[in-house]
DNA sequence: TATTGTTATACTCTATAACTATA
DNA sequence: TATAGTTATAGAGTATAACAATA
């Protein structure tokens, strides 16, 4: 990192400082934290219900029946986060259990009518949350943003693939 | 919200079902978490720094001198935690601090040369990582990120204002 | 009275390791 | 031996509340 070799190149980024604010890692932590955050604060206060819970209802919303290992893989949470956040809705039943009896190691969960009924309520309200979120954004920014998303975290997914091995 | 007057509306996204992974909230939690999370593993296994001390050192790199409460408005963190982060790069000897005559309360925290030293190590490294994450990325495609991304803080920041009140 | 900063404490999310029960 | 899931425990990061020192 010689000045002489390095420095002649006039890229506005080149420089000994880096600007907190206008890095893209800072600034991806920072939205998404205040995202997620505001977002769960609306289901949060109105059904007691954590993002790990959430996650699991909305996976269960999609795929009605799941064993807890699918639910980490689809929802990209650690075992034992899904195993805390099952057990919390097991008690609150608005998740149940059934036995797979081909394999007794591990059962297939489902919401229960009641955990569909929370389901059914958060729904409209989480979409509401993302479109107010993005009332501002032209389409085809908001297209271009999805897009970009979808190609770093291909990006990141092809260098650390270690998430959770053994999930 | 009841289905004659609402469900008319043929958008693709009008359905009961909500996909996780296409929902905005999730797709910039899931992306930010690992983008921190290796980032953090690039300057912390070589340096033992954490997030938030990495977000000290880069705001002093960038405004030299400023009071732990000035830090943590730039930075986005709460005072608490720019309490501690400072204690432990203080005990490093990585921060210093100067105090203020003009008000005893607050002190004028520095990096020392060793801090220095660091963040002259970990700004290319960071810039490196943020390269390598956006190398596939069409510049224009990253511009409109960047817009993007500015258009929903603000947005945030619009409504919750309730980030860190007494900050 | 209000503000800067520290500390005690707690909560959420994540992760490792040790365990059980099955396979 | 390996896998699904649980539990104990610990580690970040964040937050509230109580406090000391200063304004």
């Amino acid at each position: 990192m010689d000045s002489l070799s390095e420095k002649r190149n006039p890229v506005e980024t080149e420089s000994d400082v880096l600007e907190l604010e206008g890095f893209l890692p800072y600034r991806l932590n920072v939205l998404a934290t205040l995202v997620s955050q505001s977002l769960a604060r609306v289901y949060g206060e109105r059904f007691g219900i954590s993002i790990p819970e959430w996650r699991i209802l909305a996976t269960l919303g999609q795929f009605s029946e799941m064993t807890a290992r699918e639910i980490g893989l689809h929802s990209r949470m650690h075992k034992t986060t899904v195993s805390r956040a099952v057990a919390a809705l097991e008690k609150r039943h608005l998740v149940a259990r059934r036995p797979n009896r081909q394999d007794m190691r591990e059962a297939f969960l489902a919401m229960t009518p009641r955990g569909q009924a929370i389901y059914a309520e958060i729904v409209p309200m989480a979409r509401q949350f993302a479109q107010d979120l993005a009332q501002d954004i032209r389409p085809d920014d908001l297209a271009t943003l999805n897009r970009v998303l979808g190609q770093l975290m291909a990006r990141l997914k092809a260098s650390g693939e270690d998430h959770d091995p053994d999930a």
